[in-house]
RNA sequence: GGGAGUUUAGCUCAGUUGGUAGAGCACCUGCCUUACAAGCAGAUGGUCAUAGGUUCGAGUCCUAUAACUCCCACCA
């Protein structure tokens, strides 16, 4: 029997612990009923997890837990993506050592074993905050069959040519020493100089004015741009220019209709590569390449006197001696957006350096994607025009290889003599080409080779979930009967990298979609405009604090907020508000209960108006409930049967609670007739709210209905209705009813008056007289009202008069 | 510059096919009522960003404008 005060923390632990080892949401290996299936994103082990995370997942749990109680199969795993360069980033950080200085099977074995923690803490944090994934489908993208599906996509992709290895310039961080996808740059307003210089003609006649932000980039100066339409410079087109301090290096001035007349000074110096442009025009117009910063971010050789300066002090020295030289005639402080690796928000270069791409941006391949998000159900809808727009946008191949040391290696060798790569068995996958050789002979008689030092991207891996759920690389039979799976959800952020590459991977290798449903959840807010993210997990709204002082509950009914899809501001305000409903739900529940003790629930034979009005109340609820949770809106439904909840609680048990008290005055046959209505009501709701509370729930279904429901928890039962007859008028009759009842309060409320005084007559007048007229005296023990005078007409009521208290 | 989104009560947000503006919180007035005062009952509060248009009727549809947010492009 429910006790006390609700002590979440306790509660919370033991179904917890209950689930976990009576596995309870386990995969049911064969089982007939149907699969669910859900690729769950693997969180990127970079730190800890904070409410950011809990929003999204929570929301697709329920979800899960919606089709689970609908009597399905979930495949729901949880994975970890704990390769590349986030979790090395974490590792230095936290071992506070530099990838790069160690060697690689030391740095790897100093991952794996953080990796394993971090892991652990993810893990037991999904469990506390009520996930119902099965932990025993996990994986982390740097375990062997994660590695092998990689490798396995890679081969087929790169042997189809989908994949090819080109060193054309691409995005390069400095301080991560690797190559970066255009998908992980962001933009960042940094201070900066313009610097205003005059560049001498060749031939002496003069000087023309440019304008550069990067001066350190001269030595790598290989061309003058002007626009063709500006007039002011047409004489000097053709002509040969000195390049300031590397006075033996001349240049030609081109024209291009890419140079803004009115941006500087008109004039452009084109450097390999100062930026996408420069990369651009180095294409276009078959420029000579010079290499001026190396992977390090310090000058080259080429820089002269600079070399070995990092990149900034190389800038400082060279303006200096620009001013020296007298090549500068002005300088202008400004600030401009310039382009960072979002993982360490240092700037990037622009490296020509052998990478492996795969094909994403051809014309074909882009209304390709286009037609397969087409295909995709996107919740909320609104979610594809971001994907469509990134799609038309796309104007790269996906790079794929980056210069890093804790990944999936590529399982290829290049010949010595020729370069052609070679490439591991299948078989023999996962392979690292660094600790094996590669068997066999080049075609041009090569037998020496060597081995690919880069690994993959961490997306790389991370596009090809899907397959690791669906076990392509032992299996493809199995596979392709599993692909496309039920459903994904991931936040709006990534909606361009992870979903996208996806579906890319998932069209080349199956030629599906990987899933059927895709959910997209808006971000956790800390303020108007600023991302909750890990910066925040030890402050007061860090997860820890959260859990501890509210419980995982009213955590997750603060997830299922509003419409799916947007964006929430957290605050403590908004996240106490769940712990009103809980407190509720237990005092309610504890009272009905209460009734029920002695109670075997069978139906009656006879069920009072009221309590077959309640009944059907709850099924009009019961399936707005259900057509949100068919539309993926789990915070319309939580509210739905929220509403429902309380009105149950402020008027039906009100009325039910004097015939269940006092069944010498009104008779067993009305008590027995209640005590039917709570049951399946109260069953009911719980039902519907164990989907957004699991804990609360099962602790009252465990405590009462399990005995009669003979379901192992709450959340395997299944969602149904009450079955009831047809009734048409019901609806109507005990809103009226309830209305009565709020209509006496609000007379007593203006009377300022305690709700149990009692008043000697009420007169009411009312269309359905005869139904107000079978439930008088539920009326009369709710309202306090001796005496119920009930006539056919118009809606109205008079009130007699009030008895008061002589005690009072 | 291109695209997407947002703008409704003091705050956080709902508002389906056009038909009398809603909830929670806060505030105010009452109520110890044999589950719950972390409760109950009731009241106050809105030119639905602005300006036009379509319509018998617009928060909702159309056009324009403004502010904020995000994505992309540009950032010499």
């Amino acid at each position: 029997m429910l006790e006390g005060k609700y002590n979440f923390k306790e509660v919370e632990n033991k179904w917890q612990k209950y689930w976990q080892e009576k596995g309870i949401y386990s995969y049911k290996e064969n089982s007939n009923k149907p699969t669910f299936s859900i690729d769950t994103p693997p969180p990127t082990v970079s730190g800890e997890l904070h409410i950011g995370h809990i929003y999204g997942f929570s929301q697709a749990d329920m979800y899960a837990r919606y089709q689970r109680m609908l009597g399905k199969n979930l495949y729901y795993p949880l994975g970890f993506d704990n390769n590349g360069l986030p979790t090395e980033l974490l590792v230095e950080k936290k071992k506070n050592i530099r990838a790069y200085t160690i060697p690689r099977e030391e740095f790897t074995a100093i991952a794996l074993d953080l990796v394993s923690s971090y892991n652990q803490s993810y893990r037991d944090m999904m469990i506390h905050t009520g996930m119902s994934c099965d932990l025993n489908l996990g994986y982390n993208t740097i375990d062997e069959r994660s590695q092998k599906t990689s490798q396995k996509s890679f081969i087929d992709l790169a042997k189809r040519n989908i994949a090819y290895r080109d060193d054309k310039p691409s995005p390069w961080c400095c301080k991560c020493r690797t190559s970066v996808a255009s998908a992980e740059l962001e933009d960042k307003d940094m201070e900066s100089v313009f610097n205003y210089l005059n560049f001498r003609l060749a031939d002496g006649s003069g000087t023309i004015p440019i304008a550069t932000t990067r001066p350190e980039f001269l030595p790598a100066c290989v061309a003058i741009f002007v626009n063709p339409e500006d007039d002011r410079y047409k004489q000097y087109v053709g002509k040969m220019v000195k390049v300031p301090l590397f006075e033996d290096i001349e240049v030609k001035v081109l024209t291009d209709d890419k140079v803004g007349i009115d941006k500087g000074t008109g004039i452009v110096m084109c450097c390999t590569f100062g930026d996408q442009t420069d990369v651009e025009w180095w294409k276009e117009y078959g420029l000579p390449f010079k290499q001026a910063i190396d992977d390090g971010g310090r000058m080259t050789e080429i820089a002269g006197k600079y070399a070995g300066m990092k990149i900034v002090d190389a800038r400082k020295a060279i303006i200096e001696d620009l001013k020296k030289e007298g090549y500068i005639y002005k300088q202008d402080a400004i600030v401009h957006s310039v382009k960072v690796h979002e993982r360490c928000e240092e700037g990037i270069e622009f490296l020509a350096k052998k990478q492996w791409f795969i094909r994403t941006s051809t014309p074909e391949l882009k209304q390709k994607w286009i037609e397969l998000g087409n295909q995709l159900n996107w919740h909320p809808e609104s979610m594809k025009a971001r994907y469509i727009a990134w799609v038309n946008n796309l104007n790269q191949d996906w790079s794929i290889s980056r210069q890093r040391y804790f990944g999936v290696p590529f399982p290829v060798w290049y010949c010595k003599k020729c370069g052609k790569p070679h490439f591991a068995n299948i078989e023999d996958l996962p392979v690292n080409p660094l600790s094996s050789q590669y068997k066999g002979k080049c075609e041009c008689g090569g037998e020496e080779f060597e081995p690919e030092t880069d690994i993959m991207d961490t997306w790389a891996t991370s596009s090809v979930t899907p397959q690791i759920n669906c076990n392509w690389a032992e299996n493809e039979e199995e596979c392709a009967k599993k692909m496309p799976m039920d459903m994904r959800f991931c936040g709006r952020d990534i909606i361009t990298t992870w979903s996208l590459r996806t579906i890319i991977k998932a069209y080349y290798h199956q030629n599906c979609l990987p899933w059927k449903d895709l959910m997209v959840n808006g971000w956790v807010m800390a303020d108007k405009g600023v991302k909750i993210s890990k910066r925040f997990a030890n402050s007061k709204m860090g997860l820890n604090d959260l859990l501890d002082n509210y419980g995982a509950d009213v955590i997750r009914y603060w997830c299922a907020n509003g419409a799916y899809g947007r964006d929430v501001l957290l605050s403590d305000d908004g996240v106490k508000d769940g712990y009103k409903l809980i407190n509720k739900i237990w005092n309610a529940s504890k009272f009905v209960l209460s009734f029920l003790q002695d109670y075997i629930p069978a139906k009656p034979n006879k069920i009072l108006p009221m309590d077959m009005y309640i009944m059907h109340k709850f099924n009009l609820a019961y399936y707005a409930t259900i057509k949100c949770y068919e539309d993926v809106e789990v915070g319309y439904a939580k509210a739905e049967i929220e509403k429902f909840f309380w009105d149950f609680c402020d008027n039906y048990i009100e009325i039910a609670k004097n015939r269940l008290y006092k069944p010498e005055i009104y008779g067993e046959e009305a008590k027995i007739s209640a005590q039917w209505a709570c049951y399946n009501v109260l069953l009911g709701i719980l039902k519907l709210f164990s989907i957004t509370l699991p804990h609360i729930t099962e602790e009252i279904y465990q405590d009462y209905f399990a005995k009669y429901e003979k379901d192992e928890s709450i959340h395997l039962s299944l969602l149904k209705p009450i079955d009831l007859d047809k009734n048409d008028n019901i609806i109507e009759c005990g809103d009226e009813v309830e209305d009565i009842v709020s209509k006496i309060r609000q007379f007593k409320s203006e009377n300022k008056i305690s709700m149990k005084t009692q008043i000697d007559s009420l007169e009411i007048t009312s269309q359905n007289a005869d139904f107000i007229k079978s439930v008088d005296y539920d009326i009369k023990a709710v309202g306090g009202i001796q005496n119920i005078i009930i006539n056919s007409g118009e809606n109205n009521l008079k009130f007699g008069n009030i008895i008061l208290d002589e005690n009072n």
